[in-house]
RNA sequence: GGGCGACUAGCUCAGUGGUUAGAGCGCUCCCCUCACACGGGAGAGGUCCAAGGUUCAAGUCCUUGGUCGCCCA
């Protein structure tokens, strides 16, 4: 046992030990046979190409507290890790890469980069799961995943084929967000809109064949290229007269006709719209309304096509000067008015998105929504915070086709082939994977088109989006579409923690895809994990959404070298409160660090006033073997008895409290219930009332003082534990442990024992509380050296509290520095005194040479004051027949209760001002 | 335009209709007392955004308004 224990808690040399020995010992493994409850949970995974940030550590945290907490109460405990190959991150990592050496990924062609990907992510595609080890995430890595590798991929292609057959997977050629940057569709949720200060450009279109012109207006003059008609509301009468004809197009000299739709909104801009269907989603509809012509002016990378005559090849930007210089050369800009607008920008790249016609895969949403909206309606599966579920079943209520073809090389390829004959599409004969240089794809490739007979078929060149294989996630990482020991163990899963952020990203498509596609008798059975719990996000000081490319990120690792892991998660998880984001602070983690070192601190006085008695003959093994502290709390004769019964109430009561909080995700509320118990109850009060019991010449007190204190000592680290591992650890380590005990992350989390409960203790302790606070409050007043110990009067009614402080004088007069206490029942003279009352009790300290008159007199009368408006306003409720009818008796008893206490309070205060003035 | 939050001590935040609204940090005063100055002890500090309403009772529930933030369209 090392005995050699540093005067500040060190954390970085013992995280790093037991970070290492919990991930080589397997720790973590996670039993799927044999008998107790399951609790299982799948990680969110990250991104390969990513590395830890502040969010993941909070969400890792609040998830680690709860596997911890779950795994410490005999469960057999999952937590699923895994990366996510994130599509179009990971691809843009490695084309910037070859870019740096001159080469674009269509030098390399397909094989080549999907290649130079995979050895990407082989050499660099670990950092994350690196970081999590080292940050204490208690995951079963025997069972880690990722969502491209041959198993996940097989049941993507499962997944798809099963949606295609069902006719859920559809393609089409539709209006979609093009990223012109990406050069691929994104899906509605991957477009983020940003208010931008804009312009509308009114222009003037010529009737044709007449001096009369249409004056339209819009926020993107180079589409207009592409208008295929000028539309007008039907009931507008500033434009019945026009609705038929035919303006010129003017640039193009074309002749597009006027038509009337009910869409166009006659309050915006002149009550004239230019129609561009190729461009704009609106126009589209109107387009197909209308069977207007498609012209689509732009190509993939968001230059001007052919269709836009001599504009072809500009880019989309530059062309719009163009168009503009051009209109109003020829006088057809009538004006520009300033104004703000949403402009739509890609997730990832943040460039512009453009609408655009494109031929893409989709799922239908509808039919999977109403089963979703089912289990979150009907508490299946339980969202906290509650007003989360509000927004997800309106996002359900509205949700729309997704497009989930990305016209990238990384990622799962679309399992269906093309016929060059008769375009037929025919889909992979089944969902088998063959793995080629160790990497899967479709192994049931068709070889005949089954219409024409036809052998020229080659495969879809989209690959899925990235969603569609996290959305089987909890459910692919378990075996599905097999039934395996681990679905029958953990699915459904018993929780998923996510940010809300990827609410409908993520959450929300696993819920409809496990319900859709996972065996089970019914839809609890099926849903793919049965709470749902959104944690808040990480924000930088000033409250924005941190940012990798502002460079307002924080790097948890860095924050771990400085602070120590245990207390960034401590910090992390005291100011987790459900629906509240939180605020970066500083202050914050070095309180967090404090509390670490006080936990530090308090063992290492227990260890280093051990060898002092080991010294006289006692063996840690005697007062502290498991099967010793298995038996506390330990009578202890005398004085001091009574803080030991205490503690072990405490320790019930907290337990019970944490149990509780962390039931319901109030992992703040955990903390600082811990906090509490650690430093006020178990350090400031405890330890500090039996310390003279450690080192006593009584060997039974001391044995049974040590009992109880190395007892309460093991519970509260294991109480600690799920928020604190690696401190936690480390001194469960230095207590005696059974032989074949590895580590307190495997022992048993605290019981609330009814036994040790104690209300009796638990008041006496609180009015002894009372007694030693209002000695050193009077000799803070009193400026008191506070080495000098002073003589003190005690008065009380109580016979009960006067035996009592007498059965506990020893720690009283310890703790209050008192050199006596004399014991009276009457009334207490102030004169030359200073004294402290409650309704209970009179506790006075002469004043001896230090007199401040003046100053207890004005402490006097800001307390009788305060006093006052109390009493007053407990007898105006009292009065009241209103509030003694109808209030609950008890309610009414107890302000009875506490107004006598107050005006008795109230008597003693004046009596004294009185004597004094 | 629709929706969801937040507003409580100097700061960051808890607060489950019912005693005198709490915590951490910061601040003031005393103390390097043999576990801890990343510490000990004692304090000061709040018309709970505003106005109405419900209730015996409102920081808490309802309505309206204000300020700030977020999401969706």
């Amino acid at each position: 046992m090392p005995r050699e224990i540093p005067k500040a808690y060190e954390p970085q040399e013992i995280e790093e030990r037991w970070a290492k020995s919990w991930f080589e010992e397997k720790l973590f493994r996670a039993e799927n046979s044999g008998d107790g409850p399951a609790f299982s949970i799948a990680l969110p995974p990250p991104n390969v190409t990513g590395s830890i940030h502040i969010g993941h550590l909070l969400e890792h945290t609040q998830i680690d507290m709860l596997v911890r907490w779950h795994r410490m109460q005999g469960h057999r405990t999952l937590w699923l890790p895994g990366m996510d190959h994130a599509g179009i991150a990971t691809q843009f990592v490695v084309e910037r890469q070859l870019a740096a050496q001159k080469i674009r990924r269509q030098d390399l062609g397909r094989e080549e980069f999907e290649r130079r990907v995979w050895q990407w992510k082989a050499e660099s595609g670990g950092v994350i799961k690196d970081q999590m080890i080292r940050l204490g995430a208690s995951c079963d890595w025997t069972r880690e995943h990722f969502t491209l590798e041959p198993k996940l991929y097989r049941a993507v292609l499962e997944a798809f084929l099963r949606l295609y057959r069902e006719g859920l997977i559809y393609r089409g050629r539709y209006m979609v967000n093009w990223c012109p940057r990406c050069q691929t569709a994104i899906s509605d949720l991957e477009v983020v809109h940003a208010e931008r200060p804009g312009k509308l450009w009114h222009l003037r279109y010529p009737l044709a064949g007449s001096q009369e012109y249409l004056v339209v207006a819009t926020t993107r003059p180079e589409t207009m290229l592409g208008d295929t008609a000028v539309a007008v509301h039907p009931e507008d009468e500033r434009y019945q007269r026009f609705v038929g004809k035919t303006v010129m197009l003017p640039l193009m000299n074309r002749t597009i006709p006027v038509i009337a739709d009910s869409y166009v909104d006659r309050e915006f801009g002149t009550g004239a719209v230019k129609i561009t269907p190729a461009h704009d989603p609106n126009d589209f509809e109107i387009g197909k309304r209308h069977n207007l012509l498609e012209i689509d002016v732009m190509t993939n990378d968001g230059r001007m096509s052919e269709a836009a005559g001599k504009y072809a090849g500009l880019d989309r930007f530059e062309a719009r000067k163009r168009v503009l210089a051009d209109l109003e050369s020829l006088g057809l800009l009538d004006h520009i008015e300033d104004i703000t607008h949403a402009v739509g920008v890609c997730d990832r790249c943040k460039s512009e998105v453009e609408p655009r016609i494109s031929t893409q895969w989709f799922m239908k949403m509808k039919p999977l929504a109403e089963p979703a909206k089912e289990v979150v309606r009907g508490g299946i599966i339980e969202v906290v915070p509650d007003n989360q579920k509000t927004i997800l079943l309106q996002w359900l209520d509205n949700i729309r086709d997704w497009c989930i073809s990305r016209q990238l090389w990384w990622g799962h390829r679309i399992p269906i082939w093309h016929c060059a004959d008769c375009k037929e599409m025919v889909p992979a004969l089944d969902s088998r994977v063959e793995i080629v240089e160790g990497h899967a794809r479709a192994a049931g490739i068709p070889t005949k088109c089954p219409k024409c007979g036809g052998a020229k078929l080659t495969q879809d060149t989209d690959v899925l989006d990235t969603w569609f294989s996290s959305a089987l996630w909890p459910f692919s990482t378990l075996g599905w579409p097999d039934d395996t020991d681990d679905m029958r163990r953990f699915y459904p899963t018993s929780l998923l923690i996510s940010g809300y952020d990827i609410l409908f990203f993520w959450d929300s498509r696993m819920i409809m895809m496990g319900l859709h596609l996972a065996k089970g008798a019914d839809a609890s059975h099926r849903v793919p994990f049965r709470r749902l719990y959104l944690h808040s996000l990480v924000r930088t000081s000033e409250g924005a959404k941190m940012s990798k490319t502002k460079g307002t990120g924080v790097d948890p690792l860095q924050l771990t070298q400085q602070y120590g892991t245990d207390a960034l998660r401590y910090m992390l998880a005291s100011m987790a409160a459900p629906g509240t984001d939180i605020i970066l602070s500083e202050d914050r983690i070095l309180g967090a660090r404090a509390f670490a070192n006080k936990i530090w601190n308090a063992a290492r006085f227990l260890f280093v006033n051990l060898e002092k008695v080991e010294a006289s003959g006692l063996t840690i093994e005697e007062l502290a073997a498991p099967e010793i502290r298995a038996k506390a709390p330990y009578p202890v004769k005398g004085e001091g008895a009574l803080a030991h019964r205490w503690i072990f109430s405490r320790l019930a009561s907290v337990t019970a409290h944490v149990n509780y909080a962390l039931e319901n995700f109030r992992f703040h509320e955990a903390c600082q219930t811990i906090y509490q118990f650690f430093w006020g109850d178990f350090c400031d009060w405890y330890i500090e009332w039996v310390k003279p019991q450690l080192t006593a010449s009584d060997r039974e007190v001391a044995l049974a003082a040590w009992r109880n204190i190395f007892a309460a000592l093991d519970a509260a680290l294991r109480l600690l534990h799920p928020v604190m591992p690696f401190l936690t650890e480390e001194l469960w380590h230095r207590l005696p442990q059974p032989d074949a005990a590895r580590s307190i992350a495997l022992d048993r989390f605290p019981e609330p024992h009814p036994h040790w409960t104690d209300a009796t203790s638990d008041e006496a302790m609180s009015t002894l509380q009372e007694i030693v606070i209002a000695a050193r409050n009077i000799r803070a007043e009193m400026k008191l050296d506070p080495k000098r110990k002073v003589a003190a009067d005690f008065s009380t009614g109580n016979p009960v509290l006067r035996k009592l402080v007498e059965d506990n004088l020893d720690p009283l007069l310890r703790l209050a520095a008192l050199s006596g206490l004399q014991i009276a029942s009457g009334h207490l003279d102030p004169e030359g005194a200073a004294i402290r009352s409650t309704a209970q009790f009179d506790l006075r300290i002469a004043y001896g040479e230090t007199v401040d008159k003046p100053a207890e007199i004005a402490r006097l009368k800001k307390e009788i004051d305060r006093l006052a408006k109390d009493i007053e306003s407990k007898q105006k409720r009292l009065g009241d027949e209103n509030f003694t009818s109808k209030a609950p008796a008890k309610i009414v008893e107890d302000l009875k209760a506490t107004l006598a206490e107050r005006q008795l309070e109230h008597k003693k205060l004046e009596d004294r001002l009185k004597q004094l003035q």
